[in-house]
DNA sequence: CCGTTATTTAAAATAATTCTAAACTTGACA
DNA sequence: TGTCAAGTTTAGAATTATTTTAAATAACGG
């Protein structure tokens, strides 16, 4: 169990920190210890995949103690605030993505990891018009892959 | 309980059933009762978009008695013989298309409902390519629609 | 420091799906 | 047509991912 930084410490010097805070309390979600932590493994990677379970794993080898509860609420929590995607790829788990900007997926069956593909690099055109009163809030691409022969 | 219709009933004139019977025949698969009851009940409705549970619902409406594990057999045994594609829309449920022609679709987040998008009104390209040893298995458009103002 | 309110948590609950092992069908063949 | 091996079905238990509950804890403003 090694030291752990509160919002406070993190306030005066701590530089890497305080994107993150500013972010958390930009999303009016208070800056609690677990939710520094989680931010930090998430956003200090750079672009991730991932779902509760493994974020979970993570948050354990880098001895941040937070509950598989906490992991799921958070994760819904970022999502919600706009930090993350939620990406449908898999019927059984649902996967978070920390890259915000426009883009797509590669998805290996077998392994179950994702990769993105660029929004430059697909185009999706000609969709035919949505009913009345709706409104598309997002077109998700997924190129599914396996190994040749498969 | 009315009158069910076993392989070889269906064999001399019940015309409906042939198709479905050689179908079953030509994926290996007996063409038992509760096979036979839930590819009519699949088969012979248009385009559907079902899960499991909804499956099992229409069988009950159409007093066909068969159990949910059995549902969910059969749907991964169509699937495996191509008879059904599975699409991955909500990380809740898994969806089964009776179309299998090629396209994608629209997704109505808050009614859980799919709805076709023809392939020929859907163009992706200039995707990059996959890495050595993998290729593509099939390309999934999901447009999700909200309410207007959502 | 204090109180209010948000957050965390362990544990129970839920929901979709899969597994298990026993009972039942089917299809081939004598 | 009776028999049998192999394939199917089923109820119910088990599993997995996730959510809920309600009690304990931590954060923030004053």
């Amino acid at each position: 169990m090694n030291k752990m930084y509160t919002a406070h410490d993190a306030r005066p010097d701590a530089r890497p920190f305080s994107h993150i805070l500013d972010r958390l309390r930009g999303a009016g979600l208070r800056p609690t210890r677990q939710r520094m932590a989680l931010a930090k493994l998430l956003f200090d990677g750079g672009d991730r995949h991932l779902t509760a379970e493994m974020l979970h794993a993570d948050a354990q080898s880098a001895n941040v103690r937070v509950s598989l509860a906490t992991v799921y609420n958070t994760l819904h929590q970022f999502h919600r605030a706009g930090l993350l995607r939620e990406i449908v790829v898999d019927s059984q788990r649902t996967y978070f993505d920390t890259n915000m900007s426009d883009h797509h997926h590669f998805y290996f069956d077998q392994s179950g990891e994702l990769a993105d593909i660029p929004g430059d690099q697909v185009e999706v055109s000609a969709l035919p018009s949505v009913p009345e009163g709706m409104e598309v809030s997002r077109v998700d691409v997924v190129v599914r892959v396996r190994p040749t022969g498969g």
